[in-house]
DNA sequence: GATAAAAACGGACACTTATCCGTTTGCGGG
DNA sequence: CCCGCAAACGGATAAGTGTCCGTTTTTATC
C-alpha cells in the first residue's frame, strides 16, 4: 500500500514530500497550475519534479491518492449498511460525482485505464466494482456476465461532464441508463 | 453549408486552401503533426493559421468535415434499407468505430460537445442520432423517452478505446449495453 | 573520517501551443 | 489609375511540457 517512497534516498524522500505539498496547495488553489510554478514552488528544479512524477496525472494521483483510497475503501460499508443495488447504486454516484467537481480525480481515472505508469491505481478501483457487481448479481439484482473494467470505463465518461447543473442531470440519466443495461429492476 | 470561407478576400481564401491541403497530408502522415510544422508546409506564418483555425480541432475539423457530415447523412440511407434498431446500431457502431480509428474524429466529437467555437457540428450529429431514436421509438424497438445528446456522449466515450481487438470488443460489449438501456429487445 | 560509486539534483534546452502587433496587401471609391 | 484602409499576414514572443546531462550529494565501505 505504502510502496511508493520506498528505498529512496534520505534527499529524495524529502523533495518527494516537499513537491507533494507544494503540489496540493498549488492545485487545491488552480487545478491546472504549471508544472513548472509547483517545482518552483517546492524549491526543487524541473527534472526533479518529472523525476518522481513522470505526469501530471502521477502527480496528481500523489495528492489525492488518499482521496481514491478512501472513495475505494467506501464501497464494503456501504455494502453493508445497504441492499446491493442500492449500494452500488450510490457508490457510482458518488465517485462520478466527486470526479465532476475535483477535475484532477476525472483525469486519474482515465489515466488509469490508458496509461501504463498510472495502471496501478486501476485494479483497486475495478475491483470496488467488483464487488458491488457481484452482491448485486447474488442478489440477482443484476444481469450477470458484465464486465466491471466496462462498467468503470462507462463511469469516467461521466466524469467528464461538467458539474453544471444540467451536467449532474445528463449524468443521472446516463447512469440510471447504465443500470438498465446491466439489467437493474427499477 | 458552404457557409465557412464566405466573403473572404482572395488571399486569405488561398491561404486557406493551402492550409488545409496541407494539413490533410501531415495530419495523415502523423495525427498529432504540429500546427507549426503545418504552418510551415502550408507556406504561410503561424499567426496565419491560427487566425483561420483556432484550435486543432478546428482545423481537424476543416480537413474531416466532410468525413464528418457523410457520417451524419448515412443514417437515413440506412433507416431506408433496414428496420429502425438494426439501422440505429449500425449506425452507432461505424460511428464508434470510425472516431476510434481515425483519433482526430474523437477529438472532433469531444470538442463538439464541450467547446463553443465547434458546437455548430455538434447539431447534426445530435439530428442524425435523434432520427435513429424516434423511428426506433416509432416501431416500438425501444423505450421512449431517451435524450439523443445523452446517447451522443456516451457514442463520444466509446471512441475514446483504444482500436485493439480487445478495445473492439470492450466497445461492442458497452454499445450492447447502452442498447440495453435504452430498452432495446435483444 | 576518507573515498568512490550510485543516486539524485536542477537548470539549460528543444519543442509545442497560442497570442500579439507592426507590416503588407487586396480592393472598392474617387 | 491610385489611394486609403480594412483585412490579412507572419514572425517575434510568452508560456507550458518534457528531456538530457554535467554536477552535487548521500551512503556504504574501509
Amino acid at each position: 500500500m505504502a510502496d511508493d517512497a520506498e528505498k529512496l534516498r534520505a534527499d529524495a524522500r524529502a523533495n518527494r514530500d516537499r513537491i507533494l505539498d507544494a503540489a496540493r496547495e498549488a492545485l487545491a488553489a488552480d487545478p491546472e497550475a504549471s508544472l513548472h510554478s509547483i517545482a518552483k514552488a517546492a524549491g526543487v528544479g524541473q527534472g526533479t519534479l518529472y523525476r518522481h512524477f513522470a505526469t501530471r496525472e502521477a502527480l496528481a494521483l500523489g495528492v489525492y491518492r488518499k482521496d481514491v483510497d478512501a472513495m475505494v475503501a467506501l464501497a464494503p460499508g456501504l455494502l453493508a449498511r445497504q441492499p446491493p443495488l442500492q449500494a452500488f447504486r450510490s457508490w457510482c454516484d458518488r465517485f462520478a460525482q466527486y470526479g465532476r467537481r475535483k477535475r484532477a480525480i476525472a483525469n486519474i481515472v482515465h489515466a488509469a485505464m490508458t496509461e501504463q505508469d498510472v495502471r496501478e491505481t486501476y485494479w483497486p478501483m475495478v475491483d470496488a466494482v467488483r464487488r458491488l457487481m457481484a452482491a448485486c448479481e447474488g442478489s440477482g439484482e443484476i444481469a450477470p456476465g458484465a464486465d466491471p473494467e466496462d462498467f468503470l470505463q462507462l463511469l469516467g465518461c461521466m466524469m467528464q461532464i461538467a458539474p453544471t447543473p444540467e451536467g449532474e442531470a445528463r449524468a443521472r440519466r446516463l447512469l440510471a441508463l447504465a443500470f438498465r443495461g446491466l439489467g437493474a429492476k427499477e
